[in-house]
DNA sequence: ATTGCTTAGTTGTATAGTGCAACTAACTTA
DNA sequence: TAAGTTAGTTGCACTATACAACTAAGCAAT
């Protein structure tokens, strides 16, 4: 680093950190988006945005820091699966100077969340139903790249991971479960497979309860670590 | 974004890139340090660091231009595979202040790499063999834990993916391409089933050439692509 | 109570990519 | 011509998957 660094008296890009919120809505991936804010003098005035916000040197003690900080302001979650996705940084992605944002993406279980109108503040958070790569609105900045990159990581590592699972509430039977990776995924799973591949690992504990319904009940379940995702082996289907 | 924040009269975090550059140096995995200089009034003085630097809002459009330009003075290469790996701020990994870095990083040819020795301020470059999860010195900043975190993802990448033929050189046999897997992988594999993964997707094309030996000669391919890695369906071994 | 319907869960067979071991092929050197 | 070395192939076992057909457990209607 050259002398000139080392007095840091040049311009310093600003520092972002921004959080793909998904969720399971009535079984469809969801992604929490915040309406910003009428004023004129803030670029983007009244259009969807990802949750995120500036790192505050005084309160935040580092990225995961800010990240938690504004998954809680806005959904009231304390802990939750927070994966670091990627970074983003150019000279145009902000009119007010070279930005730079770290990007998180959380995989929250629907009964964790309180109502996004429940906070101060927090009345212009909405769920928004993914679709394709997006979802059916125009958002600020380069967000709708973003979110695109995060669903995409998300497709990938449900192929081999266990990352549906932290969208469940805390007792699922195996079908729901399904449910949540064919909603994710966007295609459907076979029944047999999918049902061994879980089972073969230290994913899920059996609960001696059972889910009853119109038909024959289904067997309880409930994770064993709401921390770290379980890695298969394999991706799920051969090449089509 | 408070009021507050939209007038960006705030402390920003300072921004900086970093490149783990990684090489095949007579079979072995190795990475690019950068020995810092004397002086007293930076941090870690004389210390090895990875390769990088401050984001230049003047002279570089985005992050990876700051990292393709890093690599570019200390390697002289203009094009190599280059992927974002993480990044890491907090308020306590730089004594100047919130400091934030965008790693990358990056799997070299062997014979495009200029001897770090001929760049100018370049002759502080050298070349660390990778043990276990680092580089037998000391790094500078939290570069040892980031380096770590490269190794690992290397390593789990190179498991299900073609990464390591971005190591080889124009021509290479198959067994020579084993070798790379091997150096990255620091475990044999298998011959055969290696020899069909590889010739399974469309990684290589054959050349009519062979290269001479003590021995039996062995046909030399080349990649088709030198920009895009193959994802294979399945990591390689089974679980030990 | 029996039948039909629905959903949960199992079983048997095929397939594909891998690991392993033994084999053949091509070349050099003595 | 034989021995040694490395390249490359072949056959078989193994495992996780896909697919399809099956059984199991509940409800509702008759």
């Amino acid at each position: 680093m050259s002398t000139k660094a080392s007095k840091l008296n040049f311009e310093k890009p600003l520092t972002t950190v921004d959080i793909v919120v998904f969720s399971l809505l009535e079984n469809k991936l969801n992604v929490l988006l915040i309406k910003r804010n009428e004023d004129e003098s803030e670029p983007y005035p009244n259009q969807w945005a990802l949750v995120g916000g500036f790192v505050d040197v005084m309160k935040d003690e580092n990225l995961e820091a800010t990240a938690r900080r504004k998954l809680l302001e806005k959904t009231g979650v304390k802990t939750a699966y927070l994966e670091q996705l990627a970074s983003w940084g150019n000279s145009n992605r902000d009119p007010r100077g070279w930005s730079t944002t770290h990007v998180y993406f959380s995989t929250l279980a629907i009964n964790d969340i309180q109502t996004p109108s429940s906070g101060a503040n927090a009345s212009d958070a909405q769920w928004f139903d993914v679709i394709d790569n997006g979802v059916a609105t125009t958002l600020a900045f380069d967000h709708a790249n973003i979110l695109a990159t995060a669903i995409h990581r998300l497709r990938s590592k449900v192929e081999y991971t266990s990352l549906p699972a932290f969208l469940m509430p805390e007792f699922f039977t195996l079908k729901e479960l399904q449910n949540a990776y064919e909603a994710v995924l966007a295609r459907p799973l076979e029944k047999s497979s999918f049902r061994t591949r879980m089972l073969s690992t230290d994913l899920l504990e059996a609960t001696p309860n059972y889910k009853e319904a119109a038909n024959r009940p289904a067997q309880l379940y409930r994770l064993k670590s709401k921390i770290d995702p379980v890695f298969f082996q394999r991706t799920f289907n051969p090449i089509k």
